[in-house]
DNA sequence: TTCCAGGACCGGG
DNA sequence: CCCGGTCATGGA
């Protein structure tokens, strides 16, 4: 049953919990003993869970928020029907019926997006918790915000030593300081086209197109845009036609990318890294 | 020991 | 334009 402060927030069948935060989207939600998850977003804390079929949340005064953060205004289904071909996309979107492209902070996006650069998950994860418990606002006892490029731009690359990000450190930093000098303006990339949004992040060291189009896509939600990474070529060149073109998926190839992604990962990699 | 991980960058051909 | 080497780290 769902406690008395905890409201529905979706149906089970539109957001599944557990694939959306494990699909490789976001580095920061963590599964607890009984089956929920738990996370921090814009410096607000969530505890979700399924619970018959449903969604269920405390949001607190923040229903909105989160209503938003769950992108639960976009229909998936009707999305993911333009994903009929080939086969193996078909299924890839079957297997992943319920994984929601989360509306994440742009800085959180674009920092742990430069940090996952020829790294793996796990280690992704734990350099940006490492990050945040170092750097962030200890929002509850061991929960933590994600901290502000305004808070690491003036650090060295000697206070990052501890993250054992290897030569990722220094991309954080010159990342951190074109945020809080302004060079690079979340509010102004909102405003622009995405080329001109993609080719001003690119400007960054440490972001090319992988980094940026990932930025792009979790950090400022523009569903077009398809991150090609070792698992993406791996699939494109096993179960797609030569030389394809992703972009003929159109204004969701986003998405399609997501399902891919986590379809491969989960379903073909031998090992869960 | 070698290979790999949601790459980026730089040099040379 | 494409290619190989290099960058730092830890797990398999």
């Amino acid at each position: 049953m769902p406690t008395k402060t905890e409201t529905i927030i979706a149906n089970a069948d539109e957001l599944d919990i557990c694939k959306t935060f494990e699909c490789g989207q976001c580095f920061r939600w963590k599964a607890e003993e009984n089956g929920s998850y738990i996370g921090v977003a814009a410096g607000k804390i969530l505890r979700v869970r399924s619970e018959g079929g449903n969604i269920v949340a405390d949001c607190g005064d923040d229903a909105g928020f989160w209503h938003d953060y769950f992108d639960l205004d976009t229909d998936y289904v009707v999305a993911s029907s333009l994903f009929a071909e080939p086969e193996y996309l078909k299924t890839c979107a079957s297997y992943g019926a319920g994984i929601r492209i989360l509306r994440q902070e742009p800085w959180e996006t674009l920092c742990s997006f430069i940090i996952s650069q020829c790294n793996n998950i796990p280690r992704i994860k734990t350099i940006v918790d490492t990050l945040c418990a170092m750097y962030g606002e200890e929002l509850a006892p061991g929960l933590f915000s994600f901290p502000t490029a305004d808070r690491l731009a003036p650090l060295s690359e000697n206070d990052l030593a501890p993250l054992h990000s290897g030569y990722r450190a220094q991309y954080i930093l010159d990342a951190a300081r074109a945020v809080a000098e302004g060079t690079l303006d979340f509010e102004e990339l909102l405003g622009m086209d995405s080329a001109e949004a993609f080719a001003s992040v690119k400007r960054l060291s440490g972001v090319g197109d992988k980094v940026a189009n990932c930025f792009m896509l979790y950090g400022l939600h523009r569903m077009d845009r398809f991150p090609v990474d070792v698992w993406m070529k791996r699939a494109l060149k096993a179960h797609f036609p030569e030389n394809y073109d992703p972009t003929v998926l159109g204004d969701f190839a986003g998405l399609a990318q997501q399902y891919i992604f986590y379809y491969a990962r989960t379903q073909e990699g031998a090992i869960r890294n």
